[in-house]
DNA sequence: TGACATGTACGACATGGTGTCGCACTATAC
DNA sequence: GTATAGTGCGACACCATGTCGTACATGTCA
């Protein structure tokens, strides 16, 4: 029961609703499709249906012009897609590629720091 | 220039390569479609093919059977997979979805005492 | 040398996911 | 009523992937 992977334009709506909350498809399309040339309303349509089908999304159908929220947070899909990402790879485990991550110096002193902070306290 | 992703038949190429180091075409089949009704010689050797070409294996030609060994080793392409994840999803902070993992309590003991170490370390 | 086994190169195909379009249908506004 | 905006969804082209088949190269042994 992995999740489901998003791809580019599905990511890109997710974005958007996971830095505003709640939208109506033609706010999400008029930022993400900004100087289209053409309509793209069953484009936004359809990547949200398919959003909701893989239950990223909420769909509020009380007025006319449906309101979308996340149902997923960043972090949760990030970390889920992390998960999945160590099962394929290190055998379900995190310390490979976090380690190699420190000794490549990619993580920057914030991410250290508030790492070290949180393993502290638990 | 993000690591290219892996598919799954590639990804169980990789991984035998990972845990065995160098190995032929047909040892990679012996292993990977050990009771196949059909020859699938073309397939590995398309599998090769495609891995080569990301750069993921080397070929050594030098005998009449090739010799594949990886390229890059399991731990650089987790780590580089969680890069483009961390680009993609969090702006390219690991923390936010490393906390998650931690507050849900999905790092193992022994993964939270390897971190600890290792960021005392640094 | 020829016959045969083994291995490589690669074009080709079916499949599945994705991004897009277009049209039918519905609801709201004037 | 008509016009405008929104939804639902079938359809399509595109691309990566996994697989197959065939052509070609090489090696071995009589």
């Amino acid at each position: 029961m992995t999740i489901p992977k998003l791809a580019n334009a599905e990511l890109a709506v997710m974005n958007r609703l996971w830095e505003e909350g709640t939208l109506t498809a033609r706010q999400l399309r008029e930022h993400l499709y900004p100087d289209a040339t053409r309509p793209m309303h069953g484009t936004i349509q359809r990547l949200l249906q398919r959003l909701e089908a893989k239950g990223f999304v909420e769909r509020d159908s009380d007025r006319a012009a449906h309101l979308f929220s996340p149902r997923i947070s960043r972090e949760a899909y990030a970390a889920g897609c992390l998960e999945s990402l160590a099962d394929q790879v290190t055998g379900g485990s995190f310390a490979p590629m976090i380690t190699h991550l420190v000794e490549e110096r990619k993580l920057s002193d914030a991410d250290m720091d508030h790492l070290r902070r949180l393993l502290e306290e638990k």
